[in-house]
DNA sequence: GTCTATATTCAGATAGAC
DNA sequence: GTCTATCTGAATATAGAC
């Protein structure tokens, strides 16, 4: 990763960097390659030599910190899954591999993940073909895996449910990241924070698990709940 | 809002009904006024003629759902209230009012309340300044007013800490009205639901519900807890 | 109020010199 | 690899006839 980012010396990183800051503040179509190239220190046709066009710019600006943050998130899962040699994992554990991981980076501010988790989270709101098939992707392997370990975490829980709240959590948190100024809508009387990026990690993570061993919704009915009296029990020993 | 709404008589009301949905399917800058006017079957000249401009069109695209929608959230809250006779609300009931309401209008497939709402839920990311200032305008009485009442429902929880929790949730909610794709991609597998609109209320709202009361994060002292032993059953008994 | 026609600006992309 | 210069299309917006 340290090879591939933050490169103020070879044009292709500098432009990289530019796009990422320039798309998380203005968004992806409201960004132009002119706007672009002259942040970068560049030329237009630069940009469209390295990277084939926008399109092109866009999809490697993402790979280059997805990649990295979906291969960590699975490795911090499986570090904790050989840890717990064979019993399934408590949810809080995996929240924080999959959330834990993305915040750490969104609180990274100098090596640029704070902007890119910016990006990142205001663009799952996005509706461009493309960039929604890049990232379907980019997040399928990851999803599927941390999909089944929630299973195996919460056997009384129907896989339903828990697709649809793992759902609801991917939204709290991009929201959560995407939008600063939002909260300070909300707020209107200052937060005490100094730091409100730092502040936010232990929030979001008490809420996601709050949700996530939440009562199920009347009217639902477990589909694999075993046959015995510890269904209560599990959906609170997180 | 039945004079205001799907008018297929007069211009303005088919620009406003076009322009909602293609804004909800292809975004705000990636729908022009050409592609709106083509589908609202008049004349480009037209559009600028009623709306002076894109901008002020998306104002009004916003503004003839969402004054109603915040004023009947006001509305069902004032009834609750009215209904306690000076007693706190539970918090299910606020998040009732709040969510319950939006959920509903989503819901709504013939009147256009789901496409507004899934387009609503995509411009909570807008990074625009005028479209931000303009929703902050639209939303700040109303979330005054139901931050005010989870804080009397949650005396035991620091006001902050429930200004954060009401940011969470408004991201899950965006989100899951949003992106109805997205929740395909966890999912792999097919969920059963027929009609997945209708399946989302409950299902959200619980999980709302269970993020508000979940325990506090790890370090956050109660600023206003009272000295009594009553803290842990305020935290529970919504 | 609705149209045709047009002004203006700016987007993404490329050819070709160096 | 990087530049200048330019092509081509599409965007918003408006002037002015009807």
């Amino acid at each position: 990763m340290a090879d591939e980012i933050a490169s103020v010396v070879d044009t292709r990183g500098r432009i990289l960097d530019a796009a990422e800051r320039l798309f998380a503040q203005h968004g992806l179509e409201a960004t132009s390659m002119r706007m672009l190239s002259a942040a970068a220190g560049c030329n237009l046709a630069s940009t469209n030599y390295h990277f084939g066009g926008k399109e092109g710019l866009i999809r490697e600006v993402f790979r280059r910190r997805l990649t990295w943050l979906n291969r960590e998130r699975l490795r911090v899962l499986d570090e904790m899954e050989a840890a717990a040699t064979g019993r399934p994992l408590k949810p809080h554990l995996i929240l924080e591999a999959f959330f834990g991981v993305a915040l750490r980076m969104a609180a990274d501010s100098e090596g640029g993940g704070a902007t890119f988790m910016r990006l990142l989270g205001r663009t799952y709101a996005e509706p461009s073909q493309f960039i929604r098939n890049f990232l379907a992707e980019e997040y399928a392997a990851v999803l599927e895996r941390f999909k089944r370990a929630l299973f195996r975490a919460l056997p009384a829980v129907p896989e339903a449910e828990i697709v649809w709240r793992l759902h609801f959590m991917l939204g709290a948190m991009s929201y959560a990241i995407a939008g600063t100024d939002a909260l300070k809508l909300i707020a209107h009387c200052e937060l005490d924070e100094a730091n409100p990026a730092a502040a936010l990690a232990p929030r979001l993570m008490s809420f996601l698990l709050g949700g996530l061993r939440a009562p199920l919704p009347a009217g639902c009915t477990a589909q694999r709940a075993k046959p015995d009296a510890k269904v209560r029990r599990s959906r609170r020993a997180a």
